[in-house]
DNA sequence: ATGCACATACCGACTGCTCGGTCGGTATCG
DNA sequence: CGATACCGACCGAGCAGTCGGTATGTGCAT
C-alpha cells in the first residue's frame, strides 16, 4: 500500500481528495440534470463543500465538464484498448471492441450518459468537442476494420463510413437504452448487433454464428 | 391559384402569413444557434417584428420549437411514405426510404439540423419529444424490414433492434455531414451506406449489387 | 515547544448580466 | 367603437463567477 498509514493526510493529499469529491459530485450531477441545468450550488452541495470551494479548485464550470468527458472517454477507450489487445484476430478484435464498450455502459449507465447525452445537450460551444470524440471512436473501429481488411477477413470496403455507421448504430442503441424507463439489460441486445454490424461488413456467416466470444470482467 | 388574386389581403390572411414568418425566422435562428442559444429577441429581429408580437402569436418559446419539430418531422415522413409508396417489393421500399432521407437532408442541411442536432441539445425537457421522434423513424424502418422479413427477402430478424440500429448509423453519418464544414456532398454515402445496411439485415449480395434505384426529386 | 508569518483551503453574501415573459399603450382594420 | 395586431420598456428569476473574510495548516526562527 501507500507508504504511510494511519498518519494525518496532508495538505496536498486533502487538496487532491477534494478535487475528486468535487468531480465525483459534479459527474452525478451532470448526468442526472445534464449540463445547462447543472447548478454550481448543486455540485458544491453534492461535494459537501461551498461554491466558493469549487471555484478555489476549478475556475469555470466549463473546465469541469471538459475534464470529465475527457477522462471518462480515456477510461473507455483504454478499456476498449485493452479488450482489444486479447485477440489477434481481426474480427475477433472488433468484436471485442464492441462487446466491452456493450457490457461497460451496461455497468455504467452514468458513464454513457455523460459521454453521449450530456455532450449533446451541452451546447454548441462543446460541438468540437462531441465531434473530436464521435470521431475518436469511430476511428477506433475504422482502424480494426481496416485490420480485418488488410487481414482478408473481409470484403475492402469503406471503413470510414463503416466506422461511423457502426458508432451511429451502437450508439443509437445505447442513447435507446438510456431513456427508456423500463430497460432490458443492454447486453440482451448484443447476439442481434454483433451479428448485424458483423453481417454489415460482410463477415462470413459462418464466423458470425461461430460465438466464441470470451467473458468480460 | 387561389381564388383572389390582387386584392388587399384580409387580416386573417395576414395574421397567418406573419405566424408563418415567425416560424421561418424561429427555425432559422433555431438551427443556426440552438434551442438554448436562441434569443427570443433574435426570432423577433428576424421575423421584422417585436418580442410582443411574437408573443401575440405563440405563448411560449418551447410552443414555437415544438411546432417547428413536429411539423419538420411530418413533412419528413410524408416525403418517405410517398417515395415508399411507388414501390412493392419490400427490398425496394426500404432502399427508397433510406435514399428519400439522404436526399431530403442533403438538399436541406437545416431541416436536418434542426430535427438531430438542436433535438437533443434542446435540454432534458425534450427527452420524451426526442425520444419520440427517434421511436418514429426507427419504427417506420422497422415495419418495412417486417415486411421483407414476411415476404422471405430477407431472413427472419429483430426488426426493432435493427431499426434502431439503421436509424442510429444513419443518424451519425448525418450528423458528421452537418459538424464537418468542408463537406463532401452527402449523396456519396449512399451506395456505401445501401449496401451496409442491407447487407446487415442479411439481403442477398446480388440483390445489393443490383442497383435499380429510381431518381429522387 | 512557542510564537509568528505566510500560504492554502474554504465560505457564502453579493454582483452583474441574461433572458423569458408581461403589460400598458398605440395603430389599423372591419 | 370594438377587435385584432403589434410594440418595446420593464420585471424578476436564475445563475456563473467574485471577493472580502475566516480558519487551518506549514515552515521557520527563536
Amino acid at each position: 500500500m501507500s507508504p504511510n498509514e494511519g498518519r494525518p493526510p496532508t495538505q496536498a493529499e486533502r487538496s487532491r481528495s477534494r478535487r475528486e469529491q468535487i468531480l465525483d459530485a459534479a459527474f452525478h450531477t451532470f448526468t442526472r440534470r445534464g449540463y445547462r441545468d447543472t447548478v454550481m450550488d448543486e455540485i458544491a452541495a453534492a461535494a459537501d463543500t461551498s461554491k466558493g470551494g469549487v471555484y478555489f479548485h476549478f475556475p469555470t464550470k466549463e473546465a469541469i465538464f471538459r475534464e470529465l468527458v475527457r477522462t471518462t472517454a480515456n477510461r473507455l477507450a483504454a478499456k476498449v484498448e485493452q479488450a482489444v489487445a486479447e485477440h489477434t484476430d481481426p474480427i475477433a478484435r472488433a468484436d471485442a471492441a464492441l462487446r466491452t464498450v456493450l457490457a461497460t455502459f451496461a455497468g455504467h449507465r452514468t458513464m454513457a450518459r455523460l459521454l453521449f447525452v450530456d455532450a449533446m445537450g451541452a451546447g454548441r460551444v462543446f460541438n468540437a468537442e462531441t465531434n473530436a470524440l464521435h470521431d475518436r471512436f469511430a476511428g477506433m473501429i475504422a482502424s480494426y476494420l481496416d485490420e480485418a481488411v488488410s487481414a482478408g477477413a473481409i470484403p475492402p470496403i469503406d471503413t470510414a463510413l463503416s466506422g461511423v455507421a457502426w458508432f451511429g448504430a451502437l450508439n443509437e442503441v445505447v442513447a435507446r437504452w438510456l431513456l427508456v424507463d423500463e430497460a432490458p439489460p443492454l447486453e440482451t441486445a448484443y447476439p442481434t448487433l454483433r451479428a448485424l454490424l458483423l453481417r454489415s461488413v460482410g463477415v462470413d456467416e459462418a464466423r458470425i454464428a461461430d460465438d466464441s466470444a470470451g467473458s468480460v470482467p
